[in-house]
This record gives C-alpha cells, structure tokens and sequence, in this order.
DNA sequence: AAGAAACTTGACTGAATGGTCAACGCTGGT
DNA sequence: ACCAGCGTTGACCATTCAGTCAAGTTTCTT
C-alpha cells in the first residue's frame, strides 16, 4: 500500500477530489471487469491479469486506479451491500402484510435475476465466512433483520399473517432467490440449458408464500 | 501425471490392488483434511500445504497418495455426490405422499446439520459452474430428478398433494436446507454465534410445506 | 536377520501471480 | 504552442505454490 493517488471510497480524506472523466469511465470498466472474474471463480481464483484482460487495460493500469486486488474486491462489496439490503429496507409497515411480503420476495427474486453475478459475489463471501463484511453484516443488517422480524411478530400478533418464525420466515426467502442464481449452473444441467432457471419460479414462491402467511 | 504407485479410485485397472492398513488411514487422513481446507476456501483458495498440515503429513507425501491437488479434490467430490444423492433415492413411491416429501426434507436438512463442509464444498463446486461434476450431474442427478418429479406429478394428479411445480418444489427443498450449511455464517451473526442456525428450521419447514402439499 | 517393498521427507524447480518502477504518451489549461 | 501532471505500459521483482527427486526410514515377508 503506497502510491495510487487516485483513490476515492469512504477512506478518503474530505478534500475535494477532482476526479476526471477518465477515471471515473476506467474505475467502472474495471469493477465490471472484477465482477464478471470474481464471481465466476471467486476471490483466489481470480488473477489481476484475468481482470485486466476482462477490462481490456494492462495490469499496471487496473492497479493505478486500485491499491491492489484486495481493494478491487472491497469496493465490489460496499457497493453491492447496499443494493442489497434495499428491497428489506423497502419493506412497508404500514402496508398489507401479506402483500408487503410478496413484495418483497418478488424484488429479491428479480434481483437475483438480474444480477446473477451479484449473487454469486455475495453467495463467495458468506461461504468464506464473510470475512471481508462480517462487520456490516453484524451491524447494519442484522438491525435491518431485527427490525424486520419485529415488525413480522407485530403482523402475526395482529392475526395479519399466520403466525410463523420471522427469522426463518425472512432466511426461507433468501434461500430461495439466492439459489436461483448461485445455483443456476445446477439448475440448468437438469432442467436443460436452454430454460430460464427462473421460470416458473415466482409462480412457485406465490403458492408457497400465499398458503404459509394466509391468516387461519 | 505420472508415478504414485498408490493409486485407488475408480479409473484404476482390475488388478487385486492391495491397499496396506497404512495406505487406507493415511488417505483418509488426507481426505479429512482436504475437505476441511477445500470447503473452507475453495479449489483455488486452498493449498497443498495447508492440506498437509492439516493432515499431519509431509507435502510430498500427501503427492505420494494422490497424483496432485486436483486428483484429491476430485476424489472428495466424487465420494460426495453418492452420499448427496441418498435421501433423494429414498422416496418411496409406495408410501404416503406428504410423509415422503416431509421424510426427504428432514434427511436432507440432518445432512446440512451433519455434513455442512461436504455442503459447502459442493456449494463451491456448483457456484464454480461444476466443472468438475457437470458430467455427473447431466445425468445421474437429472435422471434421479426427472423420475422424483414424474412421482410428484402422479402424486398431484393422484390429488394425494396439491398441485405444485414438482421441479421447483424440489429446487426449494435444496434451496432451504443448503442455505443452513452454506449460509451459516451469514445466520450466526445475524442471530448470534451462540445459537444454533439450523434451530427451528426443521418446525418451520414443517410448516411450510404442510400447508403448501395439503390436498384441497 | 535380512532383503525387498512400502513409506517418508528435505531440498529443489518451474510456473503463476501480485505488485513495482521508470519511462513514455496524451490532454487540458494557459 | 507548451508543459505539468494525468494516464499508460513493458519489463521486472519477490513470493507463493504445485509438483519432483534422491536419499533416507519403517514395515512386511521369509
């Protein structure tokens, strides 16, 4: 850890620093780039070459705009945490409950769609033991789940919604989205590769939600 | 690819191969600790060095039991998948139809419990893209789900379960209990590393698919 | 007891890989 | 038009790591 003058990240001192177009166009190229090989094999498997040859610049280049692979895969992190947690947080206490909760598990279903490679990321991470995010994951998320299966008791309570565990309630959900996409290699084997591994998958998870939380 | 006299496995010729008391302890031994390192930090993650120190042996002795890193991987992963398959096989066509399903979700999450590194290294296979096991699971594995499935269906049309998507309800039934093996981490510190994460995972289920199958 | 075969390992080697550096563009502000 | 500093890279290091080898030690068989 040295030079790199163009750092950024939430470590940064409050100057105000002037980054050019070309940095910001490059830093996106790059972390693009460290996606697509993070996720397809993981923190170890992933060389500064492969990046750099996925992001079409020379090595030296990828480590001007980044102190270093640890860092490329840092900033990976922060910036998918938070996309992450969004579709909780946009969870609605003052919404239909069973709704709310359909809701919820559509987006989460939606976003393992769309970024598959986001969830694989993650998916890597958690499996290592989380140890680049266990701090984040202590804190701010676990508050956010906390909250969240307060708010789910208070539902049940109320006779809203059948009367189950909000953890597991919350862990069922993203278990299934995440195996959609962590497990899509699986998932497409059997199924044949030409089917969307999501088909089908949110009519599933309707049916099963919709007879788990109705109200008795 | 070139000497160890001490080879085993499947490819081997059918000569009597005479495997010393010594050559079955050590590679088990070896095997122990592979799936440890393996499951802890991925193919690439993992070194031989740390396997044989996890195993108490020599490097060039770990290469004297098994012609390289990839050979042992291979060797964990192919012991694995019959013993992953198992509960699958179980389903018995002639039993009560909701029992079954129950039976094989409850087998399957006792494994999770059980054998959470042969769980995350198969994790780590699948989210790789199982290059390693893609052959085995073409077929094996997608003829097993393809025959379950054909159960469920005749079950649903049967009305002994209700009609679900008999692919996602299996997918799901992996999707849960892999999560408790391979998330683990995740749920220890959202619930506290005290706690055990599999802990009223097996109610919850219950209750989920009870009233998901219920005939109507 | 002794020879053969099985087992074990310290010391290497070659390739891969994260990271450095000095030198060379290129661009924008004046 | 010029030049300061941003941007870029070929050539290099130092380390790590899978795998080799020759020389040992232990165990089995007779």
């Amino acid at each position: 850890m040295a030079q790199a003058n163009a750092q950024r990240g939430s470590s940064g001192a409050a100057e105000a620093r002037t980054t050019t177009r070309i940095q910001r166009r490059n830093r996106r190229i790059i972390l693009d780039a460290a996606l697509e090989v993070f996720s397809a094999h993981g923190f170890r498997g992933a060389t500064l070459d492969q990046i750099a040859a996925e992001a079409g610049l020379s090595k030296p280049n990828i480590l001007y705009y980044f102190d270093g692979k640890e860092a490329i895969h840092r900033a990976l992190l922060t910036d998918l945490l938070s996309t992450w947690l969004d579709p909780l947080r946009m969870l609605n206490p003052e919404g239909e409950p069973v709704a709310e909760i359909m809701g919820y598990m559509r987006r989460k279903l939606a976003m393992s769609r769309e970024f598959p490679r986001e969830s694989r990321l993650f998916a890597n991470e958690i499996l290592q033991g989380a140890p680049r995010i266990e701090a984040v994951i202590r804190t701010d998320l676990r508050a956010l789940v906390d909250d969240t299966a307060a708010l789910l008791r208070r539902w049940a309570d109320q006779g809203r919604i059948a009367p189950v565990d909000p953890y597991h309630l919350i862990f069922s959900i993203w278990a299934l989205t995440q195996h959609y996409a962590d497990f899509e290699a699986q998932i497409r084997m059997i199924r044949g590769d030409d089917t969307d591994p999501t088909d089908g998958a949110e009519a599933f998870m309707d049916t099963l939600y919709t007879r788990l939380l109705a109200p008795r």
